[in-house]
DNA sequence: TTGCGCAGCTAACAGCGTTAGCCTTACGCT
DNA sequence: AGCGTAAGGCTAACGCTGTTAGCTGCGCAA
């Protein structure tokens, strides 16, 4: 229907994807930093240089979690959508990113901030986790505009920069009013 | 008037401050993770333990440079609102933010992602450097949404993270609009 | 003149990603 | 049955990182 199929992904050995499971536990359990190519050999009972026999180095086991994650998200946002009436899509879509960002905040940040690994990523991929916004907005300004509040809302609220006591439902609610309000084509206002 | 006094500054041996001229320019030179504590003491002709008789770690070093990013946006966003009229102040602020921040990528990157150091930053310097979002919007959570949205598109376009060929400007007036048109107490709106 | 402290130095350590080279195991083919 | 090969582990090591300990020389103050 109004969403496109999934893209293929990457295919992956049995080992490449247990070593990749393990980095994605190690990931959202110690942070980002602490998923070092030793820590994740001793997870899996071997040493670091084993690790090179089934990924080229350690961004390669990186960018495996990124197309996890952009699958998931991308996932996730099209089911959002497709429970919803058009003119509740903005706050659907929006609810829905936050919830599945903060549910696995080592994996988002992975995927979403610094370079973007794409020669190692599915072609078209990227695109389909992004289309829901374009989706929700039917102008592809106001999509791309929307998706960056949602990111930076997100960012800002998983290293806690919004102020001590903040309402930050209420953030969320304001943002989306803006954004359903303004520019959409079918969008009424829902104040 | 309207735009409280800028807070303290923390207080610079002379020695710390020519380090961390040295620091920002490394960081904007080659990037943040080029930024160490060899290749900083090689720029100022030593070697690097002996930049631990002036900072305590490279964590503190990197606060200087926070420090010197917060209050310079801070005074580039007070100013780009003392020279607008109330009803334009969002547009105006959007674009000072955007201005300063491409201008500083390196520096706005270290200053605005990942965990703040709080504790080694002048108090009230966060909040005075963020305040212009709310003296342009009249409503805290607006404020904090208009903040979160500026900041995603900055780092989705440091990131190049947006499709090529984007028009990045059109992006920011869609966002503009939205967030001009919507809840400000005070701001018709600007087509 | 004596003493002190500032600001440099070298040597070293642990942890990081990564490479080279070795060895054992399992499997397919003749 | 035996051989060849490839997969997947291993150790040792390299250069890089932040950081500490301990030494040294210079300048200033009593």
């Amino acid at each position: 229907m109004s969403t496109h199929q999934q893209p293929v992904r990457t295919p992956r050995t049995p080992r490449a994807a247990q070593i990749a499971a393990a980095a994605r536990g190690l990931l959202e359990e110690r942070g980002r930093d602490e998923l070092t190519m030793r820590a994740l050999a001793e997870r899996l009972g071997i040493r670091a240089p084993s690790l090179y026999k089934h990924f080229r180095n350690k961004e390669a086991v990186e960018a495996a979690l990124v197309e996890d994650a952009l699958a998931e998200m991308g996932a996730a946002l099209h089911a959002a959508l497709g429970e919803v009436p058009a003119a509740g899509r903005v706050p659907a879509l929006l609810a829905a990113y936050r919830r599945h960002a903060l549910a696995h905040p080592g994996l988002y940040r992975l995927a979403t901030t610094g370079p973007l690994p794409r020669a190692a990523l599915p072609g078209g991929l990227e695109e389909w986790a992004g289309s829901p916004f374009f989706l929700a907005t039917d102008e592809p300004h106001l999509a791309q505009a929307l998706w960056s509040y949602a990111h930076g809302m997100v960012l800002l609220e998983l290293d806690h920069r919004y102020p001590d006591g903040s309402d930050l439902d209420l953030t969320w609610q304001a943002g989306a009013r803006a954004f359903t309000a303004s520019g959409g084509r079918s969008a009424p206002d829902v104040p």
